[in-house]
DNA sequence: CCTTAGTCCTGCATGC
DNA sequence: TGCATGCAGGACTAAG
């Protein structure tokens, strides 16, 4: 499931590939995996020139030259490849072709993912809250909130209102590297605990970005390959497992549906 | 307004 | 081995 840190990687990786290009034509397969109305999505696209690829959460971003734009959401096992191996032929929802040489395949098992197209009158991604990549800004997102609502910090975290790019994996690994267990309110979580994670999840997303993210299943980068960062992490899939820290035995909990690990000695 | 539960979708793991 | 069940979850929608 793409978060912050792989959603990152894959724009550093098709930046250079797709940034002055055209999009000749474009296939819909699935129109589920458009957002809108697939027949004005492929007139839009069509001819028109790419002159930013960036991030903003987990969406990938094409900004194009009449002003408006592309958005991408992988949601959980969508990826966007250049060369579809066997196994993806299946699930090929849609293709963007930029010449004989060059297309994007969108691949996407679950058909969650979805592409959308932003007119220029639009203001891109406006529910969206700031990136959690500084820790002044979380700090400042947390605080303000810590007066203003009853829910729990795991809740928070996800809450893409609040801070735009954290998943089910980051937020695991911020918690247990600050301290805290993923069940506290954060109205009960004190000034300095609240400082603590907001130094961790900045440096943990970015550690993250640094390993190409966290390949459990379905990621993949566009050129087919796998991130590292699952090697380094401390507590998310590792129910039962010891805790790295103190040997105490990580537990798995249910917040508002989602599995949470946690160390309950670390976190308690 | 705020919060929670249900929905989408399909492969995979589990149990009998 | 086969079949049924349930689990995984990001963001949206409906309901409380």
């Amino acid at each position: 499931m793409p978060e912050l840190p792989e959603v990152e990687t894959i724009v550093n990786e098709l930046k250079p590939l797709v940034e002055g290009k055209s999009f000749q034509s474009i296939k819909i397969f699935e129109t589920r995996s458009i957002d809108g109305n697939p027949r004005e999505f492929t007139a839009a696209l069509k001819n028109n020139k790419i002159t930013k690829l960036f991030r903003r959460g987990k969406y990938l971003c094409f900004s194009l030259i009449n002003g408006s734009h592309l958005t991408i959401h992988l949601r959980m096992t969508g990826k966007l490849l250049q060369k579809p191996g066997k196994k993806d032929k299946k699930y090929l929802r849609v293709k963007l072709v930029f010449d004989k040489k060059f297309a994007l395949y969108f691949v996407d098992i679950r058909k969650f993912g979805k592409l959308k197209l932003w007119p220029e009158k639009d203001v891109l991604l406006p529910a969206l809250g700031p990136e959690p990549l500084d820790s002044p800004t979380v700090f400042k997102v947390l605080i303000s909130l810590k007066t203003k609502t009853t829910r729990v910090v795991k809740t928070i975290l996800l809450d893409q209102h609040a801070l735009a790019g954290v998943g089910n994996i980051y937020a695991d690994e911020a918690l247990f590297l600050g301290g805290i267990h993923p069940q506290t309110q954060l109205c009960r979580i004190e000034d300095a605990a609240i400082k603590r994670l907001s130094q961790v999840l900045p440096r943990i997303l970015k550690r993250a970005i640094k390993n190409k993210g966290t390949t459990l299943s379905d990621y993949q980068t566009p050129d087919s390959g796998a991130g590292d960062h699952q090697h380094f992490l401390k507590v998310y899939g590792r129910e039962g497992l010891p805790c790295y820290t103190c040997g105490t035995e990580i537990l798995r909990t249910r917040i508002n549906g989602r599995s949470s690990y946690f160390c309950p000695r670390c976190q308690g």
